[in-house]
DNA sequence: TCTCTCACG
DNA sequence: ACGTACGTGAGAGAC
């Protein structure tokens, strides 16, 4: 890369990285900044142009490498209490705005899993020993659930009465096909959607997120809202209460108080009225897999077993198992987790499992 | 201590 | 015209 540059620098200094990329080798004239004034360098940035300059996509390598090691490889093994030999994580119940739980010293909600080096950090989560499993149940597609359930939508509600693939089944409404012609891009579009709708979606960030022209995002969108035209209305019900209110609120009743919601600034009020969309969809997940956790508890304790829940990772609860007791918590672990709260017009929660001697193959 | 970047759901 | 998808925690650099 210094070769490539023409110049040593600093490879993990984002400023220094950018003044060589953009000043030095001019890369792209059209570089954007950050609003400190720092040539942004960021990932999406860098991949549009890692195809055509080959020091780009070494930068790339390099942050993968850089991350993995730095975070978790050198660090973790250095957090492990010496009186029991394992790493321990702390909850924090009072931060996220939604109800979520965060995890520092160390965070273990954000382990790697979406690369190949990232998935060998997960094999190192194994079972206490040779005669424990670890257990992974987790929600399938739980906030689109939620907001099919919130909004009883017709078509998503019955989507998932029916079991079937909701990307699909987005598609094939969206792009007014048969679910059995929908092609592999239709429903990777679909998916983005769905996606967006959970974050408040604009024309822009859909168009951003696929590559597409906002043209092309509109008109998905547009067609989307005409289709599942329950959505739209729980879009803006959910706004027009946060506005009265001055607060968003999950099923249960959790609020998120935005005090931005009827700001005159356009920025700072999309963004209030985004969290009003989301805040209630992922709060309630939030609220839903506490309640299974308590329900959970109690039951390993009256029925005295001895396996015990170590982790919580927003959709998904980790295990460490006894071999005797797998089979039962296999059992009664997902059927506690998809009646913890029952969802509104018949909605289904699904939660699924897997065992493995380490955590990623118990995924 | 702030900024930027990037790991996760 | 403007900036733009929700929620976190943490490491490195820069000051």
């Amino acid at each position: 890369m210094y070769e490539q540059a023409g110049v040593r620098f600093n490879l993990a200094s984002p400023k220094q990285l950018g003044e060589v990329l953009f000043e030095k080798l001019k890369l792209d004239p059209k570089a954007k900044k950050t609003k400190t004034g720092q040539y942004a360098t960021g990932e999406d940035v860098l991949l549009k142009l890692a195809a055509e300059n080959k020091i780009v996509e070494d930068i790339l390598g390099f942050r993968e490498l850089t991350k993995l090691r730095n975070t978790y490889v050198d660090t973790l093994p250095q957090l492990i209490n010496p009186r029991t030999g394992r790493v321990h994580t702390s909850y924090n119940q009072t931060i996220a705005v939604t109800g979520r739980l965060s995890s520092n010293n160390p965070n273990l909600q954000n382990i790697p899993i979406r690369t190949e080096r990232g998935k060998e950090i997960r094999k190192a989560f194994i079972p206490r020993d040779t005669n424990h499993f670890l257990l992974s149940a987790d929600y399938s597609q739980i906030e689109l659930r939620i907001v099919a359930a919130m909004s009883g939508d017709k078509h998503m509600c019955e989507a998932f009465k029916e079991g079937k693939d909701i990307h699909r089944a987005t598609a094939a409404k969206v792009f007014g096909v048969a679910e059995s012609e929908v092609t592999g891009e239709m429903r990777r579009k679909a998916k983005s959607v769905n996606f967006g709708i959970i974050y408040g979606q604009s024309a822009f960030g859909l168009a951003s997120n696929l590559g597409i022209s906002r043209s092309e995002a509109k008109e998905i969108i547009d067609n989307y809202m005409e289709e599942f035209a329950g959505i739209r209305t729980y879009m803006e019900k959910h706004i027009a209460f946060a506005k009265e209110h001055g607060y968003a609120e999950t099923l249960m009743g959790r609020k998120n108080w935005l005090k931005d919601i009827n700001s005159s600034n356009f920025t700072v009020r999309a963004f209030a009225e985004r969290a009003a969309i989301n805040s209630p969809i992922q709060g309630t997940a939030a609220d839903m897999i506490k309640l299974a956790m308590i329900d959970i508890q109690a039951e390993l304790e009256k029925q005295h077993l001895q396996s015990k829940m170590i982790l919580q990772v927003h959709d998904e609860l980790i295990f460490d198992v006894v071999k005797d007791e797998v089979e039962l918590l296999k059992k009664r672990v997902p059927e506690m987790m998809q009646q913890a709260l029952v969802l509104p017009n018949d909605v289904p929660a699904l939660a699924e499992t897997g065992i493995g001697e380490n955590w990623l193959e118990a995924h």
